[in-house]
RNA sequence: GGCAAGGUAGCUCAGUUGGUGAGAGCGCGCGGCUCAUACCCGCGAGGUCGAGAGUUCGAAUCUCUCCCUUGCUACCA
């Protein structure tokens, strides 16, 4: 594997991010890190979608330009990903010039391709969902379900994209993919889903939304979100319909669309209907991930329990997002919701990080300064009986990945944790010292250490802070790649002082992490 | 209503094509160790594997019925 590309859905700036976003934008974060373990050239498209007549309509009320109060929410979503430690390639919002001169033309070509087409309709919209709905859709009292509000009749010639022009292609190769919707019992549904699709409005008449990109050629019709919002994932790295740019030939089609499972039908019916009628490749992956629940309870403004990600490493005085980064990417079996308590986080956090994972090398490297002075003999480099299951684990944690099972993986890196304290408790190096064996302490320490450099390498992805303290502390370079990664790491030399020996982390309730505060 | 996925120890969940006394992690209790971040290692808890019936020498694992949860989708109103 050479090239990896990845992208998260574009968050809507209509407010603040809140944890739901976060945990689309870590998980994705730890796919793209791992996979820059393993390619040369990679790249994680995050960003805003920023048009559209919510927008329009909230920053009137805020007495801003929409564009102020797109710049101003922009910073919002951009702070909290820094402070999360998202390492993106690039942050596209949808505002963006070269975006929407892109989007523009798209729209020409498909419409001269015939696959965009000017239809009059009639129906009832409801502004705050920026969409006609059926009678169906509303309330007994003729409401819209989620607005409570009553739809207007709207007669309205809008563009349509052929999207039934393309609904076989997209069942076969659906079908023909198992591997193309994750996790795959989504597949099913979205092939439901298909059996009743319709051609999809794709343009809003300038009347009724001024906030959006206008149709070239057509002053009455702007474009509505599908082609706008759906394209950044191209437009992004360089396409354009007269000639796109190197970096767009040598990164798509994108390797995995990570996206929230409110939003598969888009990606999987509508977007690959769209790409088709550009004659692009399609995604390789679509991963679906569920919802963060707060307590067992679905997360929703009218709750009040909407949490923000930057909330809680305040909350939790953490300095580092690691241990949030970890739990949320650890939390959720592939696909499915996962739930976020703090009772819950800092158990597992404290279990995991600090308990198994930071203390195993605190005491370890202990142990060499205290018995060796922090040196490593030559002697004690050689076979090390803890590589089978190291290398194991590395094969494990890679084959995980390729399926996107994030929280699977972390438990192999933690089961490896396991397995070498157990090691350590079984050989008791204090022990051999006490007993002036002092080679076999040498060997089993070295082993350890062997073993920790490859947990370094492995955690990286979830806690990119923490497997640098590691690191340093074992002069390990963690830019080796994942394919090259052997329990050879180390040296013979001298490794560390007394002084650098510090805890990677601390446990969160611990009477050492209140100090240092 | 249809389709789909589930209901397993206090909590979160594993349990391949049915078969030695039903598992893991966390939490909890007890014991051990003392290198370490009050940490690590070991042991334990006795959970009618949602309910009932059936198939079988034998079912958490197959069949049927029922109850409950969740997702997608419909219809009546």
């Amino acid at each position: 594997m050479e090239r990896f590309y990845t992208t998260t859905a574009i968050d809507y700036v209509n407010g603040a991010p809140h944890i739901g976003h976060a945990y689309e934008k870590i998980l994705t974060d730890v796919i793209y890190r791992h996979f820059t373990q393993r390619c040369d050239n990679t790249f994680f498209l995050t960003g805003t979608d920023e048009h559209g007549i919510k927008i329009q309509k909230t920053s009137k009320e805020q007495g801003m330009s929409e564009k102020e109060f797109c710049d101003m929410n922009a910073q919002k979503f951009k702070d909290a990903w820094k402070a999360l430690d998202i390492n993106y390639s690039k942050f596209i919002r949808t505002t963006d010039a070269e975006h929407e001169k892109v989007v523009q033309k798209i729209f020409q070509k498909l419409l001269e391709k015939g696959d965009i087409y000017k239809h009059k309709y009639t129906g009832l919209y409801c502004s705050g969902c920026e969409a006609f709905l059926s009678e169906k859709d509303l309330t007994e009292d003729g409401l819209c379900p989620d607005h409570q509000k009553k739809p207007e009749v709207v007669s309205e010639e809008n563009y349509f994209f052929k999207l039934t022009k393309y609904k076989d292609a997209i069942i076969k190769h659906i079908k023909t993919n198992p591997d193309f919707i994750i996790p795959s019992f989504r597949a099913n549904e979205v092939l439901n889903q298909l059996e009743n699709i319709e051609d999809i409005s794709v343009s809003r008449a300038k009347s009724n939304v001024s906030w959006n990109i206008p149709v070239l050629g057509d002053e009455e019709q702007g474009i509505y979100v599908w082609i706008d919002a759906l394209s950044n994932y191209i437009t992004a790295i360089g396409y354009d319909p007269d000639g796109s740019s190197e970096q767009f030939k040598e990164l798509w089609p994108v390797d995995v669309h990570v996206i929230g499972k409110d939003i598969l039908k888009f990606h999987s019916i509508y977007w690959i209907g769209i790409l088709m009628a550009l004659e692009l490749p399609l995604p390789k992956h679509i991963f679906a991930h569920g919802w963060i629940t707060i307590d067992q309870t679905k997360m929703s403004k009218s709750l009040g329990n909407v949490i923000s990600p930057t909330g809680i490493l305040e909350a939790f005085n953490l300095e580092i997002p690691d241990p949030l980064r970890y739990y949320m990417a650890s939390s959720a079996p592939c696909g499915k919701d996962g739930n976020y308590s703090d009772e819950d986080f800092k158990e597992k956090v404290n279990a995991h990080l600090a308990n198994s994972m930071g203390n195993l090398l605190n005491r370890t490297l202990s142990m060499l300064v205290k018995y060796f002075e922090g040196d490593i003999k030559p002697e004690f480099l050689g076979k090390n009986e803890l590589s089978e299951q190291a290398m194991e684990t590395i094969k494990s944690v890679k084959h995980h990945f390729d399926y996107f099972e994030i929280s699977e993986a972390a438990q192999k890196i933690i089961e490896l944790v396991d397995i070498t304290n157990k090691y350590v408790t079984d050989n008791a190096p204090w022990t051999l010292a006490k007993e002036g064996n002092m080679e076999r302490c040498g060997v089993v320490l070295t082993n350890v250490l062997e073993i920790m450099c490859v947990i370094t390498s492995l955690i990286y992805p979830y806690c990119p802070n923490i497997a640098r303290m590691m690191s340093e502390q074992l002069s390990f370079d963690m830019s080796i790649k994942l394919d090259d990664l052997t329990c050879a790491n180390l040296k013979a030399g001298h490794l560390i002082d007394k002084e650098n020996i510090k805890p990677v982390f601390l446990r969160m309730d611990s009477e050492l992490a209140a100090n240092k505060k």
